[in-house]
RNA sequence: GCCCCCGUAGCUCAGCCGGACAGAGCAGCUGCCUUCUAAGCAGUUGGUCGCAGGUUCGAAUCCUGCCGGGGGCACCA
């Protein structure tokens, strides 16, 4: 309801519509009124009549009395609409009485899969899990304030053939060595010192085999040090996701082996369905419009010449799974952007197994590579991989560090305040470059306190908290007492507008899974506000009306800019 | 060779379901703190929207070709 730009969206249809029915006004923002309709002139040229003319009808045929103080026709035909003060005022007072802040649920649910993150067991997490992590959570945050049902699923890579090796060289290192090792991050070391052993040494490649067969046959001692493996990683991953501050958890874990028992009947049954195809060995499908080097078809190798099966097996037992047992409309992958061939088959394949029904969606969200400085894929000093654990240590110190610089006593704890800057800022500049881009990581840019950064933005909410809790404002009531807002003030009724575009915004990041809609959005809201700021006492209008009107305005910024922040995944400290 | 993504101001990016002079941030330059957090605000300099065609009353946006960058292309996931 507090979009005010589908409400003028729908009374333009149904004046369009008397002039030529199912015509789109293609309302825009405008520089000229508060929105422009353009829909007259490609309707002009369809009826073959002058552009000013079919402009004319459709404001004469216009049902805006209540909403709109002007409707203008200009230049070639474009309605400029200037939003009624009054109306502005009203839509701002019903969001102030909104524990939604305006942002109705979505009208049908749909049960959605997420599938993100995703680490492989015994590996460490570097910045390449660092983008899908902080994407999917910030899309489960705003479809499930939207009132879709989300279910996360961090598909681990907790299977194949690494673990032949893994497991032998556990053992060999002793097994309470190993979960030592394991249990203070170090899963790198472990991997590297299991890889070098592996290499070096013929026995252990025999016996790294043999455990292979060990562990799919299900010999007990086996899984039983298999899950030592998993146990241990899980743990470790549980602790940068919360370093991290998302809402991924052990109970999110849906790994590569839970589908194990589903692969032989994802064989069966595509061979039943006349899909599959033995080629070299490998038994595939050959999805069509595939093809590869030498523009042959391109195989979906579903099992391997050797017998197992490929990570393609699972891909479409999950879908299957996600499908049936989840009952899911809709499924979210959020992976790189190099897999998308993969995915692409994986569905075409679901779609000829006829295991993604009519009504059920799969979309493959892709993003793009972590760059570095150097506009190549980020890498630490040695070449190797950033870890991503001292990846978000760093930018807590470097947070810590501005905190410290700035002489600032924050209420509550300065800890508490640089974590929440530092991860922010790490999160903020992720979000905030649409996904599909490659971006360039940046510290210094992250972590300043100007320009569009989570710094700015928490700063700016601080900023409203503080004055909401001088004695002033406490007075009045700190914009809660249900008032008629005024929006005279340029700076008042910008910030009113702005604060009205918040459903549009979050059901943007929703309908075009674009978080990055909700960044720039926020950081526009917060300079709304800053420019009021600087133009309009708050706490300290002479007038009580002014001052009432002024703190609910006030009130309702720090609130959306904390939702906001919060469905970003991002924190907003009340003093910084 | 084929497919996918990208190429917009010095740097980082928005805009891309066609529309009124191409926007923002940073950096640069000018101003503004005895007054609610100046980690701020206001102003300003800066662009052949990779190139060339095409469609259109109108193209950064759609189509084609080329150039440049990145990625993928059968048994690792």
């Amino acid at each position: 309801m507090a979009d005010v730009r589908r409400v003028l969206e729908a009374r333009l249809r149904t004046a369009f519509d008397v002039v030529s029915p199912g015509a789109d006004p293609v309302l825009r923002p405008s520089d000229h009124a508060d929105f422009q309709a353009n829909g007259a002139l490609p309707l002009a040229r369809a009826l073959g009549r002058e552009p000013r003319e079919v402009a004319a009808d459709v404001v004469a045929a216009a049902d805006l009395d209540d909403v709109c103080a002007s409707v203008e026709i200009s230049g070639p035909g474009f309605v400029n609409l200037t939003l009624a003060d009054s109306y502005v005022a009203a839509e701002l007072a019903a969001v102030a009485r909104d524990v939604r802040l305006g942002v109705a649920p979505v009208a049908e649910p749909r049960r959605t899969v997420v599938d993100y993150s995703a680490p492989n067991v015994a590996k460490e997490m570097h910045v390449g899990h660092l983008r899908g992590t902080i994407i999917g959570d910030a899309l489960c945050r705003v479809l499930g304030f939207l009132g879709d049902e989300v279910v996360r699923e961090n598909h681990l890579g907790d299977w194949g053939t690494p673990f032949g090796m893994l497991i032998e060289h556990l053992v060999d290192v002793g097994e309470s060595e190993a979960v030592e090792e394991l249990s203070v991050g170090d899963l790198d070391g472990f991997y590297r010192d299991a890889r070098a052993a592996f290499d070096a040494s013929e026995d252990l490649r025999e016996r790294s085999r043999r455990r292979v067969v060990a562990l799919q046959s299900g010999d007990v001692e086996t899984l039983r040090l298999w899950r030592v493996l998993v146990a241990e990683s899980v743990r470790y991953f549980d602790d940068v996701y919360r370093k991290l501050g998302v809402l991924l958890g052990p109970d999110d874990v849906a790994g590569e082996s839970a589908y194990n028992e589903m692969l032989p009947s994802v064989v069966s049954d595509l061979e039943a369905a006349g899909l599959l195809v033995e080629s070299d060995g490998a038994r595939c499908v050959f999805p069509p419009g595939f093809e590869n080097r030498e523009g042959d078809p391109l195989p979906l190798i579903v099992q391997k010449s050797d017998g197992g099966f490929g990570y393609a097996a699972t891909d479409l037992a999950s879908i299957r799974d996600r499908v049936d047992r989840v009952g899911a409309a809709r499924l979210l992958y959020v992976v790189g952007a190099p897999q998308s061939q993969h995915l692409a088959m994986c569905f075409a394949v679901a779609h000829l197994a006829g295991w993604l029904p009519e009504g059920v969606e799969a979309v493959h969200v892709a993003f793009g590579s972590v760059l570095g400085p150097d506009h190549k894929m980020l890498r630490s000093r040695a070449g190797r991989s950033v870890k991503l654990s001292s990846l978000l240590d760093e930018a807590v110190e470097r947070a810590e560090a501005t905190v410290a610089a700035s002489g600032r006593d924050p209420a509550g704890s300065r800890a508490a305040v640089a974590r929440a800057v530092g991860i922010g800022a790490v999160k903020y500049a992720d979000l905030s470059t649409e996904r599909s881009r490659d971006y360039v990581f940046d510290w210094d840019r992250m972590l300043a306190f100007d320009g569009r950064t989570a710094p700015y933005l928490q700063y700016a909410h601080a900023r409203i908290r503080s004055v909401l809790r001088r004695p002033e404002a406490v007075a009045a009531g700190a914009g809660d007492a249900p008032v008629a807002p005024s929006v005279r003030e340029p700076a008042e009724r910008a910030l009113a507008l702005e604060l009205l575009g918040f459903e549009a915004a979050v059901r943007a990041v929703a309908d075009e899974l674009a978080p990055s809609v909700l960044a720039s959005y926020l950081y526009d809201l917060a300079t709304a506000f800053t420019a009021f700021y600087e133009t309009c006492p708050i706490a300290k209008a002479p007038e009580q009306a002014t001052r009432e009107s002024r703190l609910l305005l006030a009130r309702l910024a720090a609130d959306v800019l904390a939702l906001g922040l919060d469905l970003l995944g991002i924190e907003a400290p009340d003093s910084m």
